[in-house]
DNA sequence: ACAAACATGTAACCAGTTACATGATTCA
DNA sequence: TGAATCATGTAACTGGTTACATGTTTGT
């Protein structure tokens, strides 16, 4: 697990299914991962910049002056494999709703019904993003061999969605409770 | 939101409930936060010294040579009400195993089945230890403010690990079918 | 006597965001 | 003609982990 290793392959994995620029990496990512990951500009230009000196990937000319599209080597394809082969890394968890509402008796209940109330609205918007991708992807040819994976992934987010709902619910309630017993 | 308000909230509030070392913030954050939150060493001690020259924690020697047990002072309460009442922030997300899966074709589905099934284990795993914080939290004093904050958290990851096991039955099943068509 | 747990702290490193600086192209 | 989007890149900063270095106390 060298360095930035988790940024090479979310990059090498995106070009992987097309050649693309820098900026294009961004955007795919944020639109069909931005769930599950994220990578910025900071991190994405050097990234290219140094899997091009690596020899992973190599540049034609884009369609407008200046622009870099980048295509995966046979090197980058195995240096792909190799990444993906290795351990999932997971973030430590970092869930400040959660950490407020632990401490909850600090602030109160009504602050925390606003708390949960918020976390409630972000689950439900996350679901309908996820229904339109889901549509999207369910538009794509079922010959598609990426076709059955972007829907495990979609799924993913649509049971966490949802329990994030439902716990919400269990919540409110219990706060309300709380308030007025 | 200056520098390090997240560790200092949660090194604010762990005080809030009892004075404690700083060996014994870190560790009560990972017993009781464990599953939405985490601080090192090496954020706690700075975080403390800081603190405490800011004039939002005191010390007394504690039972062993060397030790400090740090304690709220006035101003660190009114600083951590202060802190609770920021929105919270929440880090970009980062899954290692789904950005796997969603590029799965890369590795084929016997290798996702894998990475799914080791994702199922952490989530059984996980509800067996809330299980156990929910039966000793439960067996606090009904009156102890704290306890239904507490419990709420508890059901959030709940929620959150029963929604990774049925997403896991349901994607292993997926993946299999893949496989044997 | 020894291991495990308690306890404190620093230094090096890495990962990641944000803001900045710059400019081309497209479209209303 | 002006706004939005496409496009590239750097620099400063911050947040955070890990490894190291050191020593005490408790329990077996």
């Amino acid at each position: 697990m060298p360095r930035a290793t988790q940024t090479d392959l979310a990059v090498l994995a995106a070009l992987s299914v097309a050649p693309m620029t820098g900026y294009a990496v961004r955007d795919a990512i944020r639109t069909h991962l931005g769930s599950f990951w994220n990578e910025s500009f900071g991190q994405i230009y050097p990234a290219l910049a140094r899997l091009r000196t690596e020899g992973l990937v190599e540049v034609d000319a884009g369609e407008r002056t200046g622009s870099s599209v980048h295509r995966l080597t046979a090197a980058g394809r195995a240096r792909l494999v190799e990444l993906m082969r290795e351990p999932a890394v997971m973030t430590p968890p970092r869930n400040g709703m959660l950490l407020r509402l632990f401490f909850g008796d600090v602030i109160g209940a009504e602050a925390c019904r606003a708390l949960v109330g918020e976390a409630r609205e972000q689950a439900v918007a996350q679901l309908a993003a996820l229904a339109a991708a889901r549509r999207e992807t369910e538009a794509e040819p079922a010959e598609l061999p990426q076709r059955a994976y972007w829907l495990m992934t979609i799924s993913a987010g649509e049971h966490t969605a949802r329990a994030s709902i439902a716990w919400a619910d269990e919540t409110l309630a219990a706060l309300t409770a709380l308030t007025a017993p």
